[in-house]
DNA sequence: GGTCCATTACTCGGATAGCTGGTGTCCGAGTCGGACGGG
DNA sequence: CCCGTCCGACTCGGACACCAGCTATCCGAGTAATGGACC
């Protein structure tokens, strides 16, 4: 199991933009070259931060994305199922149900899948960790130093 | 971010070992037949519970698999770990230190990225919340009826 | 009858193709800012 | 001097190749049971 690299990436670009903590935007084509990120890649992967209602672009010169909420109100979780899908990583396909002639009525198998509940649980708990912190959190944490030379980067 | 459908096959199985509790091994191919699994793959799978020591493997007439330990000494993030791997789903490139010049020394970053902190943290109580659940505990859990079946099953 | 051995059939294990999904790239549609010309 | 219009350049967004890892399969090495032959 491996999470995707637009995961890190889109992380990184959020907490900048709260960093920056300014209504105005930030071309992606920006972002990306302050970490030396793809710049198309990195504006697919914003693409889907903005279709999950995380981010908001503006078109034309002077144009980019920025936080469309507070960053209070924007936790890690939201971040990654924007990117990742909402679906659970494990997936029950039912495969009691198979084999052995198939024959077992599907009254057998009312009460859910111990395996499958056993994994959701599990996740649901990653999860909730996960929606406990916010971007705020993640930018007040870092130091000083980083946050004003990543100002002074996109002050230029 | 999607798991592999390995874990689940071998997490099924590793129930149904637990099932017959017995100490004579069980071919993959008569597994494979129960769920109707393409066989070939699901020796695959199994083989790296073999190499993660959750499974001992018997060759020749009478050979197959069975439980390396007793059921109440397996959990579910040992079977987990042994198909998925032991790396962290999430894993930190260090993106914070390429980009802008690169000209920062290495001595901004002594304290580690936030970021993979959280997300380390959060994958670590997901395999807390796996360790807690024991093949004893699914087995157990399921409907006699369910058992009865699987041990008739193998029984012929 | 007991013991040894060759046969045999069955098991796992690693080496080999196919394919979905993530990775990386490109180009076009749309839009805002600014400059120019006219009033 | 102010306003409307045009142009230009910059932005995002979706459509198009490439590659790794999961999925699926096959065949060979090895081993334990088994049957027969011999003592």
């Amino acid at each position: 199991m491996r999470m995707s690299e637009g995961v890190e990436w889109g992380l990184h670009c959020c907490v900048t933009l709260a960093w920056l903590e300014a209504g105005t935007p930030v071309p992606t084509a920006r972002l990306a070259a302050q970490y030396e990120l793809p710049p198309p890649y990195l504006s697919k992967c914003l693409q889907a931060l903005v279709r999950g209602g995380i981010l908001v672009s503006s078109a034309g010169k002077k144009g980019g994305v920025r936080l469309a909420r507070p960053p209070t109100e924007i936790s890690l979780l939201d971040v990654v199922l924007a990117i990742e899908g909402s679906d659970y990583a494990f997936r029950c396909n039912e495969i009691r149900q198979r084999g052995m002639g198939s024959s077992a009525p599907a009254s057998d198998f009312l009460q859910p899948c111990a395996i499958a509940a056993a994994m959701h649980e599990a996740e649901r708990g990653w999860r909730k960790e996960l929606a406990k912190t916010s971007l705020a959190d993640l930018a007040s944490s870092a130091p000083r130093k980083a946050v004003d030379s990543t100002r002074h980067f996109f002050a230029s």
